[in-house]
DNA sequence: ATGCCAACATACTGTTGA
């Protein structure tokens, strides 16, 4: 089973790219974040016709997050990250897909720091902490899969320096981030690339993607029981090269069944 | 110190992102 995450920037304006992607590589669980767009606009019979069923949690312009699979439907699905009645974003669901819970999260980015949204962040993620080890006690096999907005390592950015003020990779953020970790999940990219130099996203600033500046903040995270099962982890790096990219590539994980 | 680029909503500019 493979199971991918990918920040798509917009699903209208990248449905062919998305298309495209999902029929050459064909995951099993394509998770989606920032479709940009409210439930009414989601275009899920484009998906039906190449044979994807569809869950979704949308919002106007911003954020919204969608759960395809391939050949059924996923079940039991839940919207929203608990913990906070007042928080009306759209970054969180989550469904069962042949017996493994699949998260799909969008993490606040928490720009500009230090502020008010990087005060959500880490709040964020302290309630995602609680969602996690309450899975992790159900011993349900689980993946956790985003855009985390956390660069774990300094191995894991292009330039250390240039990053060292963004919200992305202050020491709060890398700290709850390893919080998650030592809880019992594995960071499934890291594992099999211990010396970093891996990137998920290429800034279309600058001339990030053509001078290979970019970092990791795309992650996919494994309970024990599907750590156990863990084949290999990559990041679709060539789509990002592709005309109207995102600014994220696809990253998946393959498990063994 | 800021814009760079891109998507979206609104309305021809502003907000957000990372």
């Amino acid at each position: 089973m493979k199971i991918a995450s990918f920040n798509i920037n917009g699903i209208k304006a990248r449905l062919p790219r998305l298309k495209e992607w999902l029929s050459e590589t064909r995951p099993s669980v394509a998770c989606l974040q920032e479709i940009k767009t409210q439930d009414e606009g989601f275009p899920a019979s484009e998906f039906e016709e190449i044979g994807y069923h569809a869950a979704w949690h949308g919002q106007k312009s911003f954020n919204g997050v969608a759960i395809l699979t391939d050949g059924e439907a996923p079940q039991d699905v839940s919207k929203g990250l608990p913990g906070d009645q007042e928080d009306e974003q759209a970054r969180f669901i989550e469904c069962t897909y042949r017996g493994v819970r699949v998260v799909n999260l969008y993490l606040p980015n928490g720009n500009p720091h230090p502020g008010p949204k990087f005060d959500y962040k880490l709040a964020w993620m302290e309630r995602l902490r609680a969602r996690m080890q309450e899975l992790l006690a159900s011993e349900q096999p689980a993946v956790v899969v985003g855009d985390f907005n956390v660069i774990p390592h300094d191995r894991d950015v292009w330039s250390v320096c240039a990053m060292a003020n963004d919200a992305l990779m202050q020491p709060e953020s890398r700290d709850a981030y390893f919080r998650l970790l030592g809880d019992g999940w594995t960071d499934a990219i890291d594992t099999l690339n211990p010396r970093g130099g891996v990137w998920t996203f290429w800034d279309y600033q600058a001339g990030a993607w053509q001078r290979d500046h970019g970092f990791r903040i795309d992650h996919l995270l494994l309970s024990p029981e599907t750590a156990d099962r863990l084949a290999a982890a990559g990041v679709d790096k060539e789509y990002r090269g592709r005309e109207k990219a995102s600014d994220h590539a696809p990253v998946w994980v393959e498990l063994r069944s």
